[in-house]
DNA sequence: TATGAATGAGGTTTCATTCAT
DNA sequence: CATGAATGAAACCTCATTCAT
């Protein structure tokens, strides 16, 4: 409960917590926690005294570095939204054929939101709050393109190819995608304890995972196939 | 801001509000306004007062009625939940053809929630929370089952006719045309603003709509066909 | 230092601090504490938990009354320009002779003021702040009138008698004689260590306050006399 | 807000700011600054990062040279009373008839505080301390002597001739001078709010200085004239 | 039952000042 | 000398909750 957490490796190039000359060592522990405590127990929820107590500094940093709560939140926000757009670049779509491509496209989400569920959370935290971090923030913005470039030119190919039927909107694709990989993650909770079955067993996620990519692609797959 | 929320049939019934001897109007009046102060800060950023000042009583009422903050969630939690159940059960699915009554089911979910967004965004926040109120109320757990059985009957008959493929786990089915209905108001902050998409407009949901419902269907059906 | 003040009178009537059914006792404590510490330390300088601890009541008891530090010095300024004005209007002029009421009024303006220097440090710290608390108090702005018309009915009276000469700007005399009522307090304790004489021994003041009311009506003075 | 502020005679003796060798340069930049902070929020209200912010400077220069923001307070205050008395003798007052010349004191007087109102205020500020800053600088306790000398000297000279009536204390003669100026600075804000006139056009100043000056001399003229 | 007053614990933020490079 | 990073103490303010009438 109240562990400090540094990464290892600003610890192993300063030797220690304390005062450092790592200034961004400092900035992603503090981040690296806050995101932590956002995604648990939301942003009126969290608190900048316990951030502060699980940090390799002290509470003054915070405000030194993020100005205030609401500051930190948005970087913290910009943060993860790098994130997944990251290594979403890394993903080598264009090798495969489109329907592998969008299978391994989804089962890239599903997989990333899974595994990180305080993105997710975040998102819902930002969504209670109707995005109004979001809206200020240039640098999130211009993020998100990326992902709808990719998913358009598997798109593309597949209907050139007659794999896919036209007249889907990418950005509709691209919402049931994430839309079944986030929900996942984002209604554990309630939906487990209602329906009385654990969601994230491996054995449980390798079944749904598979169960939402063949729904995403029998919805793009033409029907004359 | 400072507006007073009443139920005009409890105002009716009593002669409006101030002296009024109806715990039950009162008791409702609380819930509804509480409903949208959850829906609308989440839990820790709800406030009691502001509560109470849109309430056509007093705080004190508040913790008679429901002892403290958490008491009021958990009442609003199970409101909420009780509702969504109540009109699902007014659909009369047996008249229709399987793949239709399925349709249908899609889309009154659908609506249901984009209708009902302070709904979404309380199971949203009951999920920041982990679900641990949820946890507590034995009446919420018991009022899930029906549209389980609901969807399974369908289901059923979808096989027995040879409309639907076998293999289907039935809380699969429900869980995506959850998730496909849930995303499109829980989301709608974050993901209009990123891609610049007005989500809300009737144009907008009627189109997502049929999506989600085609998606859903053609998940369900029988490749055969 | 942490002495407690609390208004006898309040004491008597309700048995003693603590929980009091006399919110306006509790008010009126708090201006009294606050008042004495804003003119003495400026607004900044000022601890709203220091002017707690004074108090018969709690911290939380300002913010409940006063919503903030500003709130609390508006409070505090208001009354103390009420307490003048309502002695202000006392005074009978009408009965003396021009240049008596003229001398009169000068004296009273002296007077109160230094008996009452938390009054003249507290309209010096709010013209360091530029006066924007009194500008967004509506009650000040009314208040002081009366002051402006007393003088120009006591001046009228002399110039038709010949006593005092025309072509006096009546704001113009109400300015000398507050600067010099004024200055005797809000300068006194950088003048009286400067010069090595204590302004403050009941000699210097009637010493001055002699040397003020002969300055003001000699300087309203017909010089035909 | 972040405007810096350099000497441009500084600027130019050193080659520009950042890295100068010019400790005087660098030393009355701070002071420069720091009178305006000072004056304007008073000495709580006052921020060292803020003053840093606005100097050509960083903070580490300010308590190297102030040792902390006491010290550079009582330096501001040295400074600005030693400016006063420096041009003060630069009046040349014994070619002058007495009257005239307690005129032209008068004048002085007032045309320098009004145009040097961070000087004003920073001295209110002092008084709303106590004058505690003053009290340990020997260096102003000297300063001060010379202005009462230039007094006594006209007012001699003026009993002398039969001008001035006897029996006034010099020191009187000062602070009405000093009280008359003063407000017209000090309690500016207030007053002009109060009685809604705007006391620093170039009219108002005029007419308001020749009232003044009006007022002081005929306050030490001998009535048989 | 209804209301304003009261409370204590704890939340966010700021400040003057010092350190390390 | 110059700079950004760091610090601890304390400042302002808010919250859920309870009391008295």
């Amino acid at each position: 409960m109240s562990e400090k957490t540094i990464n290892t490796a600003d610890a192993a190039r300063t030797g220690g917590p304390g005062r450092t000359n790592d200034p961004d060592g400092v900035r992603r522990n503090i981040l690296d926690v806050a995101l932590r405590e956002f995604a648990d127990k939301g942003y009126s929820g969290a608190r900048v005294d316990e951030i502060a107590a699980k940090t390799a500094t002290s509470k003054r940093m915070i405000y030194y570095y993020f100005k205030d709560k609401e500051g930190l939140f948005v970087a913290v926000l910009e943060e993860a939204y790098a994130g997944i757009r990251r290594i979403e670049q890394t993903l080598d779509l264009e090798g495969l054929a489109p329907a592998d491509a969008l299978r391994r496209l989804t089962e890239f989400t599903f997989d990333y939101q899974n595994a990180n569920p305080d993105f997710v959370r975040l998102v819902m935290v930002e969504n209670i709050h109707n995005a109004t971090h979001l809206e200020h923030s240039e640098r999130i913005q211009g993020l998100n393109v990326s992902v709808i470039e990719t998913l358009e030119a598997v798109y593309r190919r597949g209907v050139a190819e007659g794999t896919f039927r036209e007249g889907i909107d990418v950005i509709d694709l691209h919402m049931t995608i994430s839309a079944l990989s986030f929900f996942n993650v984002s209604n554990r909770a309630t939906f487990s304890r209602i329906f009385k079955r654990d969601m994230a067993t491996p054995e449980a996620l390798a079944r749904r995972r598979a169960v939402v990519a063949d729904t995403v692609v029998s919805f793009a797959l033409s029907p004359s196939r």
